[in-house]
DNA sequence: AAGTTATATAACGTTAAGGTTATACATCAG
DNA sequence: CTGATGTATAACCTTAACGTTATATAACTT
C-alpha cells in the first residue's frame, strides 16, 4: 500500500495537463467511452490512452465495461485528497485576498480547459480541446 | 500573461512532489532562508534551489532579500486557484464519502510529508526528511 | 471464420524534472 | 582588497511524460 504522499504526488502530477483535466470534467457529467473522451482533442487515440492510463494510476478514474467498449468513470476521493491538503492552506489566502467563493466568482468569468497555449512547452505540445469544456 | 489553465498546470505541477510540498509547509509559518529550507532533506543544495525555482515559476513562492540570503515567503493565491478548481468537484466526492471536514480529520492521523518513499522512482531518488512537517 | 469496431501497447523522438558534483556569482566582514 | 558565507548556475545522468505512427489485442457481427 502507498501512503497519502504518494497518492497526493500522482493525484497532483494527473492534474498537472489540461486535456486530463479536461477528461476528468466530462467524467463529472457521467460516465463516457474513450472514444467520447477523445473528441474534444487534436491529439490522436493512443495519447488519449496514455492520459488515461496516467488517471488510472492516480485511482482518479476506474474502468467499466461495455461490450468491446471501456467506459471511464471519476473516483473523486483522490479530488477530496487533494482538496483536504489545500485546506490546510486557507487560513493564508483568506488573510490575503477576498473569500473563496468571491474566488470562484471570478474565476468562472475566465474560460476553463480551453486547451493549453503551451507557453511552457513547444509548440508541438501544443493542445487544443475543440470545445471549452462548461460545467 | 499566460493562461488560468497553464497557471494550474503550474500549481499542480509544482504541488506533485513531496519535497516541494514540504518546503511549502515549512513556509506557512513564515519566511525561511534556503538553508532553513534545505536542512530537513538529505538532498543537495542545488537539488532545493531547483525546486525553488519550480515553485517560483508557479508563483507559488516569492524571494525577499536580507543581505545575501534570498529567503522564500509563500504566495498563495496559486494554492486558492487551485483549491477553487477542485471545489467544482465537491458535490460528487460528497454524495460519495464522508464530509470533507471527516476526511481532514482523517488525514491528520497519517504522517505528512514524511518524505516520498520513492514508490514511483529508483531508490536513488530518496528523499527523506529529517523531521515531520507539523502544522 | 472473416471482417469490423474499440482500444491497448510498442517503438520512437523530445523535453522537463529530480538528482549529482563542480563552479560561478552575490553579498558581507575585516 | 581578500576571505567567508549564501546561493545560483552549469554540466551531467536518468526517467517519466507528452506527443507520434504502427501494430496488437479484445470484443462484436455476419
Amino acid at each position: 500500500m502507498t501512503s497519502l504522499s504518494e497518492h497526493l504526488d500522482a493525484t497532483f502530477a494527473a492534474l498537472a495537463d489540461p486535456t486530463r483535466r479536461a477528461i476528468l470534467a466530462r467524467l463529472a457529467r457521467g460516465e463516457a467511452s474513450v472514444a467520447e473522451l477523445s473528441a474534444p482533442f487534436d491529439i490522436s487515440q493512443p495519447a488519449i490512452s496514455k492520459h488515461l492510463k496516467i488517471l488510472e494510476r492516480a485511482r482518479l478514474i476506474s474502468v467499466a465495461q461495455d461490450g468491446q467498449r471501456r467506459p471511464r468513470r471519476i473516483e473523486a476521493r483522490p479530488l477530496a485528497e487533494a482538496s483536504a491538503w489545500l485546506e490546510e492552506y486557507r487560513a493564508i489566502w483568506e488573510a490575503n485576498f477576498e473569500r473563496l467563493d468571491a474566488l470562484l466568482e471570478e474565476l468562472k468569468h475566465e474560460p476553463r480547459e480551453v486547451g493549453g497555449n503551451g507557453g511552457k512547452k513547444p509548440a508541438k505540445r501544443k493542445k487544443r480541446a475543440r470545445q471549452e469544456t462548461e460545467r
